[in-house]
DNA sequence: TCCACTTCTTAATACGTATTAACAAGGATT
DNA sequence: AATCCTTGTTAATACGTATTAAGAAGTGGA
C-alpha cells in the first residue's frame, strides 16, 4: 500500500533531510544564483535528485515575501468595467494592459472589489493598489483627491489619458488629441470649409481641452480667426438634430460641424436618425466629422469620418512605462503621446460653395 | 521640509511602533478576523489611524505564506485571451467573472504571465496560482496532468466547461449540450425531418461527447434507430462546401445538418460561401443548424440557427461555486450545468419532401 | 485579603525561501 | 609548526503576517 500522501507540499527542508544536506544548499542548487557553482557537483546531483523524488516547487509566495516584490501589476477602473454599455470602449486597453503584462513576464491584478458602495482606493484608509509592484489606472471619473494621495505615498502608477494634478508630475500615455483635431481641421479646410463649428462638452476635461486647443491651433495654421459663437456646449448629445444642424449652416453659415463623441450611444443615435432625416443631408449639405471613437456596440448605419485613438498601443505603453517605473528612482514621472490615426469615413466633403467649382 | 518617506513599505510593525501596541494587534484589527472584537475599540481606532497616516497596505505574499486569505480569486486560462481571434469567445467569460468576483468583494488576478514560451500554471515547477484564494480555469487545451497536480495539491479551482480526469472529482459549470442537441434534434423531427447528419469534431473532448450523447439521446426519443454512417468526423470545417452538402442530401437522403463551429472562423466562412453558392440553398434544399456560437467577430451574412451558451451565467456562476469552495471541506467538488437558449434563425426549414404537405 | 473571572494586549512562533557570515577541512606556503 | 588560502557547507537570520497561549489589568464576590 502506498503511504499516504503528505498533506503539506515538500519543501527545500524535506529535500534537505533527504539528501543528507542543509537547507540552505538545497536553496543554493535550486535557485542557481550567483553563489550556485561552488556547490560540489557530487551535492549538487543529490540535492537535483531529491527535488525530483520528492515532486518539489518552490513556493512563491515565500520567494516574493523575501524579494519584496509580487510581479504583479495592477488594473485600476474608476468605473465598473462589465456594464456592455462600456464594453467596446474599455475592450481595446484591457486586452492590450494584459498582454503587455504577460509579454513581460508579470501577472494582473484586476482591481474591482466594491467595497461599500464604492470603487475606492483607499478603502477604510488602506491602499488596496499596493498589492501590486504598481499599477495601470483607467477611467473617466477620477477621483483627484485619491490620485494625489497615490503621488503623496509615491506608489509607481501610469494613467491611460492625460491626466493633471495641480503641483504633482503625473505618468501617462495620451492620445494626441490636439494633433488629430487640429489634422482634422486642415482637412475640412483643405475642402473649403471655413465655418466650422465645435460641439465641445460641458466639462472641461483634459481630452475636451485638448480638442479645443487643436481645434483653435487647426484654425490658426490656416490663417483663420477663430470666431468665438462657433465653440458650442453641447449639454446632451441627443439635441444634434436636424433642425440643430440646419439652425447653424443657415443664420451662422456652418459648412461643417466637428462633434465630441460620448460615452454613451446617444450622439451615434442622434446622428443616425439624422442622417437619416431628408432635411439634411451629411456630407451634401453640411460634413460632419467625429473627434474620437463613438461607442461601436451599436450598429452603426454608416461610417463616421473621426480620428481614432491607438488604445492597444496606449495600453502597451503604459505597462512599459509602468515597469521602467518600478526600477527608476522615487518620483521620477515619465508622459507619453501616442498619434491617432485618421478614419475617412463618408461624412465629410467639400464645402458646399465649392463642389462645383469650375 | 517634509521628512523623507522611507523607501520600505510600511509594516504591521510600523504602524505598531506609531499606535504604541505591538504587531499582533494591529494584525488584529486590521485582518478584522474572528477575534477582532476583542480589540478596545480606542486601541482599534490608533491603529486604523495610524494605518492610514503611514499608507499601509498589507503584503499579499506574506500573508499567503502564513496560510491566510487574500481576497483574491484567480483567472486562469489555457490559451492567450487577447489575440483579436478569441476576444469575442473569451469575453462574456471574463466579464461574467469580473462582474462576479466584484460582487462578491474579491479582486480578480489575470495570470497572464508567459515563462519560457508557454503559459503553464506550473512553471519551472512553481505554481503560480496559489496567490490566490482560488481560481476559476478556462480553455479548450487543457493540461490534464497539471490539472491533476492541482487535485493532488488540493488547490480550489473550479473549470468553466465541463471536464473530466480519471480518479478525481472536478468542479466545473458546465452548459448543458446533451439537453440543447437533444432539442434540436427534436425541431429537426417535429419539422419533418429524418436523416440528420451530424458533423462530429474529430478531437473528443466532452463538449463534443455530450453533443454526440444528445443526438443519439434526440433521435431515440422520437423513435428513430441512428445511422450511424450519419455521424460523420468533419477534420476541416472548411470542408463544409456546397458539393459536400449535396453528396449527402444526394446519396445520403439527408435533409438537415447538425455541425459544431470551430473556434476559428472556417467554419462560419465556409457557411457563408456555401449560403451564397446558387446550386444549393438552406434551408430549401437543406436545414442546417449549429451546436454553439460561431465565433461572431465576422460579420455574419445571416442568421444562423443554433444554440448559444449562458456564458456570462456560467462565469458567474463558476466564481460563486469557487467561493463556496473556499469554505468546504477538502476534497469537496461541486458540478453544474446550465441550459443553453435556443436561437431560431433562419436556417432550418421544414424538410424537403413535406414543405407542401397537401 | 484573597480568589475567580472578565477584558484586553502581547510574546512567541510558524510559514518557506534567499543570503550572509562563519566555519570546517585540507593543502600550500612560510 | 604556524599561517594563509581555497573549497564546500551550514547556522543564523530576515522577510511580513496570523494565530495561540499566556500575561496584565481590572472588577466583583466571598
Amino acid at each position: 500500500m502506498a503511504p499516504p500522501r503528505p498533506q503539506r507540499r515538500p519543501t527545500q527542508v524535506d529535500i534537505a533531510r533527504r539528501a543528507g544536506v542543509s537547507q540552505a544548499t538545497v536553496s543554493l542548487v535550486l535557485s542557481g544564483g550567483a553563489v550556485s557553482d561552488q556547490v560540489a557537483e557530487a551535492t549538487r546531483q543529490a540535492v537535483l535528485a531529491a527535488a525530483a523524488e520528492l515532486g518539489y516547487s518552490v513556493n512563491i509566495a515565500a520567494r516574493s515575501l523575501k524579494g519584496g516584490r509580487n510581479h504583479l501589476l495592477g488594473l485600476y477602473t474608476f468605473e465598473p468595467v462589465f456594464p456592455t454599455d462600456q464594453r467596446d470602449f474599455y475592450f481595446p486597453f484591457l486586452m492590450g494592459v494584459e498582454e503587455e503584462t504577460a509579454r513581460q513576464g508579470y501577472d494582473l491584478l484586476l482591481f474591482s472589489s466594491v467595497s461599500s458602495g464604492d470603487r475606492a482606493i483607499y478603502s477604510g484608509g488602506v491602499n488596496r493598489l499596493k498589492l501590486a509592484d504598481g499599477c495601470v489606472l483607467l477611467g473617466r471619473n477620477v477621483r483627484r483627491e485619491e490620485l494625489a494621495e497615490l503621488v503623496r505615498e509615491d506608489f509607481p502608477f501610469v494613467f491611460i489619458g492625460r491626466r493633471e494634478l495641480p503641483g504633482a508630475e503625473l505618468s501617462y500615455v495620451a492620445a494626441d488629441y490636439v494633433t488629430a483635431t487640429s489634422d482634422l481641421v486642415a482637412e475640412l479646410v483643405r475642402l473649403g470649409h471655413r465655418r466650422i463649428l465645435y460641439l465641445r462638452e460641458p466639462a472641461g476635461t483634459e481630452p475636451t481641452r485638448d480638442r479645443e486647443a487643436g481645434y483653435r491651433q487647426g484654425l490658426a495654421a490656416a490663417g483663420i480667426e477663430v470666431d468665438e459663437s462657433l465653440i458650442h456646449e453641447l449639454a446632451d448629445p441627443a439635441d444634434l438634430s436636424p433642425a440643430f444642424a440646419e439652425h447653424w449652416t443657415g443664420t451662422a453659415g456652418v459648412t461643417a460641424i466637428l462633434v465630441e463623441p460620448s460615452e454613451d450611444n446617444r450622439l451615434t443615435t442622434a446622428l443616425d436618425a439624422t442622417s437619416r432625416a431628408a432635411t439634411m443631408r451629411f456630407p451634401d449639405d453640411c460634413s460632419i466629422a467625429l473627434l474620437g471613437d463613438p461607442p461601436s456596440w451599436t450598429p452603426e448605419l454608416r461610417d463616421w469620418t473621426r480620428f481614432s485613438l491607438p488604445r492597444a498601443d496606449m495600453a502597451r505603453t503604459a505597462v512599459q512605462i509602468l515597469i521602467d517605473l518600478l526600477g527608476a528612482p522615487r518620483g521620477a514621472a515619465r508622459q507619453v503621446t501616442l498619434p491617432c490615426s485618421f478614419v475617412p469615413g463618408d461624412s465629410v466633403g467639400p464645402a458646399p460653395d465649392r463642389r462645383w467649382p469650375r
